[in-house]
DNA sequence: TAGATTGTTAATCGATTAACAATC
DNA sequence: TAGATTGTTAATCGATTAACAATC
């Protein structure tokens, strides 16, 4: 099987964004928003904004815009926003606590049903809500809560195993926020976060402000 | 002033995994290490390796690859990771305290010279060995402290006027970990990270996995 | 030496931007 | 209606990949 890639990843990633504004204007009551209105929120071109929004199938009005309602409904379901998923951390260290808690992916359809950790003074607690489970019951405890992904933040050296286990386990989708690349079969989701790689750019962007090369 | 642009963005962001993998052969004691390794590694072309690090200066040897030592150096010093950075906090949530935490960062330079929240509960108290002061006192703070990045993970809604905040304290750069688009002057160097970005790939892969449509 | 790997120059691919007719 | 905005088709731009001579 290919390697799971996505066609569009750069506009995929920009439709959170969209969603957020658009959200917005739904609160405020509006029953229409243009592209122009997105792309100036978020500094970008209007022709941009239209190409993207137009992979999620929305249709639009000349003149007047997307429909409010549906194009939310058209974003969601596209990105499978409209239905549960559930999740399982593993790690729940301080990365993972804070995206446990984190209430926007809630929003979006991310269920966490348990944690897993080592640490025995950890397990039986709860974070945010989520029991914290021994990692030794791991491949059993995704089995039997049936999850589909796994939030990967345990330390980095042990990613690898820890990943293998998952996909013993028969998960389905890896979000991994460590920093190894993790060695799985094809067809096990997985996408990477890395935090550093943002790092990098900010620091770039000091340095070439510093020399004043822009 | 030009807006802050990243010339070779992509290649930018696949450094800090370069110097991860690198950084592994050093402790391995290996004096050199190719392209086409480093690629290996992390599932990428040989050639985008060489042309990524081709950015930083590095002069690699036919036959036996780059040289370990100056490869670490070349990259850290084009990323400005051999110098310190001090930096703020700004709002010590779930998300904020992580990032304290994340030790990764303090090896490239980021150092933590204290955190800002509105919790009288938190004030007076220590994340990760870091005081947590009043955002009372923020901009005076800043100023006195002379931090030059401001990590920002307030709640959305007080994003763009804490960053006002910021830029009247003089701060230079800001990590933006709000999904706000921050509204700043265009000299301020800004870097947004949306963890909804990655979340939305992750999905559409799983959308695409479900239908079999890869 | 032989051959693996570099760095350069050229070709390809995909994403962004431009132009513009259609339209509410 | 007039004109702002859409969606489509074409042009541009930048990133990735390919080809290959140079070389340790």
């Amino acid at each position: 099987m290919a390697k799971n890639k996505v066609s569009y990843a750069p506009s995929v990633r920009r439709l959170p964004s969209y969603l957020h504004i658009i959200r917005q204007a739904q609160r405020a009551g509006d029953y229409y928003i243009s592209g122009t209105i997105i792309a100036q929120e978020l500094n970008l071109e209007p022709i941009q904004v239209r190409k993207d929004l137009a992979i999620t199938g929305i249709i639009g009005k000349p003149k007047k815009g997307y429909p409010v309602e549906a194009l939310v409904a058209a974003i969601e379901h596209y990105l499978g926003w409209d239905e549960v998923h559930e999740a399982v951390l593993v790690g729940a260290g301080n990365l993972g606590s804070a995206l446990l808690g984190y209430q926007e992916f809630q929003l979006h359809g991310l269920h966490f049903v348990a944690a897993f950790d080592t640490d025995p003074e950890k397990i039986g607690q709860h974070v945010h809500g989520v029991p914290i489970l021994s990692m030794d019951t791991i491949e059993q405890g995704i089995k039997s809560l049936g999850a589909e992904i796994a939030v990967l933040a345990v330390p980095s050296p042990r990613a690898q195993s820890t990943a293998e286990t998952l996909v013993r386990a028969g998960i389905g989708s890896i979000w991994n926020f460590t920093n190894t690349k993790l060695k799985v079969p094809d067809e096990i989701v997985v996408q990477r976060e890395d935090l550093s790689s943002g790092y990098a750019l900010l620091s770039v962007m000091m340095q070439n402000r510093k020399g004043r090369v822009v």
